[in-house]
DNA sequence: TGGGACCATATGGGGGTCAATGGGATTTGG
DNA sequence: CCAAATCCCATTGACCCCCATATGGTCCCA
């Protein structure tokens, strides 16, 4: 497997630490990611994670404006001041700190959710709710799959 | 890591000093800044933090302009005026002046946030808005990711 | 076909290391 | 000579390396 898929969930232990899922580690591997980097999503309350080239993608859009306009310092604060590199340990598990706690309302279990290029860490119901609008949604505007 | 990234807050000791992350001291020594180049940043309430060549690129940027028009004129009273060279203690400490507190509203804690090729000090209240109305704006803008 | 060996993943915790913080002592500058 | 800044040392607590245990699934063989 070449991207992320499927979603699990993981339990926090004592301290603080929760396992990213073996198949996302194989995707990291995989892709030789050794260190993550994690940004609050701009959409939903969870946080993004992927390799560095996610932001130098985030950059490189940035570079094309005006380095002095009120939108790049905007984009900067987002992507630079609200985005962390992380490393997981040597068992593969990350540690859940207060950055990602406070924007996500995560305590004591993570949903960990596959987005092909990168995953994303969740408060279980969260993502069970969100989940279920979003198929809401598209059964309104009458876009089924298939 | 090689720029400044993610943000952390610390306290304000009794002495009015406040303790620069780790992340961020390692950093200035990979780029062997041993003096900072402190100024109000242009659009926020926060104070930005560089090297020196901060510092040339702005007056640079000047150069390129008729030294005699208002822009210019301007830029100075901005970069020179409102800009300091401050140094770390022994332990990587920075003392908290009025300069820092009047113009960030900052009391007794701060807001580390890396920006890249500088970073910056907010109140941390201020900061929490202020990323959480960019991203708002974000959002209405359509602006997704990739 | 059912039981059991085997394996991989998730989870728990000890202990060393380093960063953040507090405060006394000394120097510096006005 | 006084106040503020800096040096130096101590304490606390968070994080990370390392090893141990639990849990669930698969495969093989009787």
């Amino acid at each position: 497997m070449d991207r992320f898929l499927s979603h699990a969930t993981n339990r926090i232990d004592a301290k603080g630490r929760v396992s990213v899922p073996a198949s996302f580690r194989g995707v990291l591997a995989k892709l030789d990611i050794r260190e993550l980097y994690c940004f609050q999503d701009f959409v939903f309350p969870a946080i993004s994670a992927g390799g560095p080239e996610l932001l130098d993608r985030f950059e490189r859009q940035i570079a094309g404006e005006d380095p002095f306009s009120p939108q790049a310092n905007e984009m900067s604060l987002l992507i630079h001041g609200g985005g962390v590199f992380m490393k997981l340990d040597q068992e593969g598990r990350l540690m859940v700190s207060d950055f990602i706690r406070d924007f996500t309302g995560i305590t004591d279990e993570v949903t960990f959710v596959g987005r092909a290029d990168h995953f994303q860490l969740w408060a279980p119901q969260v993502f069970q709710e969100a989940q279920a609008a979003a198929r809401q949604e598209r059964r309104l505007r009458g876009l089924r799959p298939g």
